[in-house]
DNA sequence: GTTAGCACTCGACTAAGAGGAGTGCTAATA
DNA sequence: TATTAGCACTCCTCTTAGTCGAGTGCTAAC
């Protein structure tokens, strides 16, 4: 158990640290506000603090610096919760001045607008398209063989996918088959598409149409993929800031992570409500080792959700980007919800 | 007019610089094959080359480097076509091997295949889908007050946009307007929609259907946006490679610059035929000062196209990116004829 | 016209030394 | 007993000086 004064040394030097980038000695931390007590007697308690694992030290005669430990300590147990400036209130509400009938315009802009607020690399998963609902089925000949099915879900997503028509395939075949389709399938979610497909279709289509063995085939592997939800970034390049990025590589790897949608899906938490933070290398990815992420997640309407992930060094300035997410969180939850029911 | 010894020289020290990325002295091209003369008489004709500003030193005492105008003669006079590798042409072919049938599978395969294959990064600009055709109009509506209008053109490509639906408008008002559409905008190309949707549409609509101004209005806005033609990036990090790109600013600048359409589109030639080649501030970009882009196009179907461009730095292997983006022009276009015709 | 020779330049690297921020330990103090 | 002043020590950072080597330009010889 902390002493009180240890816990005191311990903020001081997070916060001093994440704003300074600065190993933090005890000189430096006797003048701040509220230390009452002498530099000789902080460097006792850092010493007991590093024994402890809170604090490190990055040569032998170093100021010292948060350790992942100190860092996870600090989250969990120092981080007062802290009011967001109104300037900053007002640049999210901007988000929402324009109207926007579009969820994705919306998400784009507030992928932006968190980056430049936290100057920190922002994620935004759209919702989950997988939970739509289709609505309407449509299938357009654009060629002798070849066709567009198109789904329309219930929020006005469009999924639509190329394939190939059997070789005797006619229009009427075409029409009868929209319309068991649509006849089917209307209600049933987008990951349950292809299970419905095989399950309850294919029997009454094999009934009703030459080659629909060959056709449902097509049908099915255009629905299984493509449906992940869509990645909107702000900031690419924001980490380009911080000291602890000068490195090329690190900063390379970053990037490289953040072209890759699977390993980008693994940054998140799967659909845990409130604020997530993984330091370091809490996060499994080995890239992200000198990175922390705070994740957290938003409504939109009332079964689905998207994400939002702030990337920044582990260095972070917790405590506004955990006050700015849960604005951010509630804000479009908001949006969404309104948008919907009017 | 150059000697046939400066062209010769001219020609090693480009060769030798965009292997090595070192300035080239005397000694060094001497030791050539072909070079007869001797340090001595290499050093005053690179006198002479720099004089004529061919050439430039980094300092002193430095080898020389060539100057942007080098390079530029260089491209213009001393590029040898070349021919690539078997091993190349495979991986290029491989593209094909999958039978995908959706051009936008293509394209990002070739991107990344390209930016594999040079090592710097690689932009490619889908079908300019401005100049599609309408294939099929639909409209879905969603709730009372919000609907989407998806449009598939001739080539499988499917725009949707959500809008909102004047309050007193029924089913059968719905179904009308999508016949009205369906009979007069089949054909027309999406850049021409909001054209013909106001010289033509909006009388037979008014005719037809109350509130038809506001519903075109909506339409309109719907169609005017959103219809750039898609990009597609591979190896953006790749210029991580470069020494000349250690600089974090130049980085930077470079992959903000691939974050803003407006700026990737004026990476291109206005349809030009051929491989167009800019060297570092015949860019007009500042943030491409030290590179170099190679552009070309590619066709899609009879009167459609895409375009290619490979962005490195000034000292890029112009010989092999020019061969591969003559091979990969050439291969595109063919596959995406043959599609077609199928 | 070409080339060997030579003095000179300049970047890259290494070594040495000064300065400074910080530590741990010891002993004095409240 | 807890705190603190004092001090020797460590190690990073910055500067200076010196060496090395690749390269140049110029001059004079071939």
């Amino acid at each position: 158990m902390l002493t009180n004064r240890q816990l005191q040394i311990l903020q001081v030097i997070v916060d001093d640290f994440i704003v300074s980038a600065q190993p933090v000695g005890s000189r430096q931390i006797s003048k701040k506000q509220g230390i009452t007590f002498s530099p000789a007697t902080i460097r006792n308690e850092m010493a007991d603090l590093e024994e402890l694992g809170f604090l490190e030290k990055t040569h032998t005669s170093s100021g010292r610096v948060p350790s992942e430990k100190g860092y996870r300590f600090y989250v969990d147990h120092l981080l007062s919760p802290q009011g967001i400036n109104s300037k900053d209130i007002q640049q999210i509400q901007s988000i929402f001045n324009d109207r926007l009938v579009e969820v994705e315009h919306i998400i784009r802009k507030s992928a932006n607008i968190l980056s430049e607020l936290t100057s920190y690399t922002s994620i935004l998963l759209g919702p989950d398209v997988q939970r739509h609902r289709v609505k309407r089925f449509s299938i357009v000949p654009l060629s002798s063989d070849t066709a567009v099915a198109i789904i329309v879900t219930n929020n006005g997503h469009v999924e639509n996918r190329m394939f190939n028509l059997p070789p005797d395939f006619t229009a009427s075949d075409l029409e009868k088959m929209v319309n068991i389709l649509n006849d089917r399938l209307i209600g049933v979610s987008l990951e349950d598409l292809h299970k419905s497909l095989e399950a309850e279709v294919l029997a009454v289509l094999q009934q009703h149409i030459r080659s629909a063995d060959d056709f449902i085939h097509a049908l099915v592997t255009a629905t299984m993929h493509n449906s992940e939800s869509k990645i909107f970034y702000g900031g690419k390049t924001n980490m380009f800031n911080q000291p602890e990025f000068h490195d090329l590589n690190k900063v390379r790897m970053i990037l490289d992570l953040m072209e890759t949608t699977s390993q980008v899906q693994s940054l998140f938490h799967p659909n845990e409500a409130g604020i997530h933070i993984r330091i370091g290398s809490e996060n499994k990815q080995l890239e992200m080792e000198n990175c922390s992420v705070i994740t957290t997640t938003y409504s939109i309407g009332d079964d689905q959700q998207g994400a939002i992930a702030i990337i920044g060094p582990t260095r972070m300035d917790y405590k506004r980007v955990v006050a700015l997410l849960d604005v951010m969180r509630l804000d479009l939850t908001q949006a969404f919800t309104k948008n919907r029911s009017e």
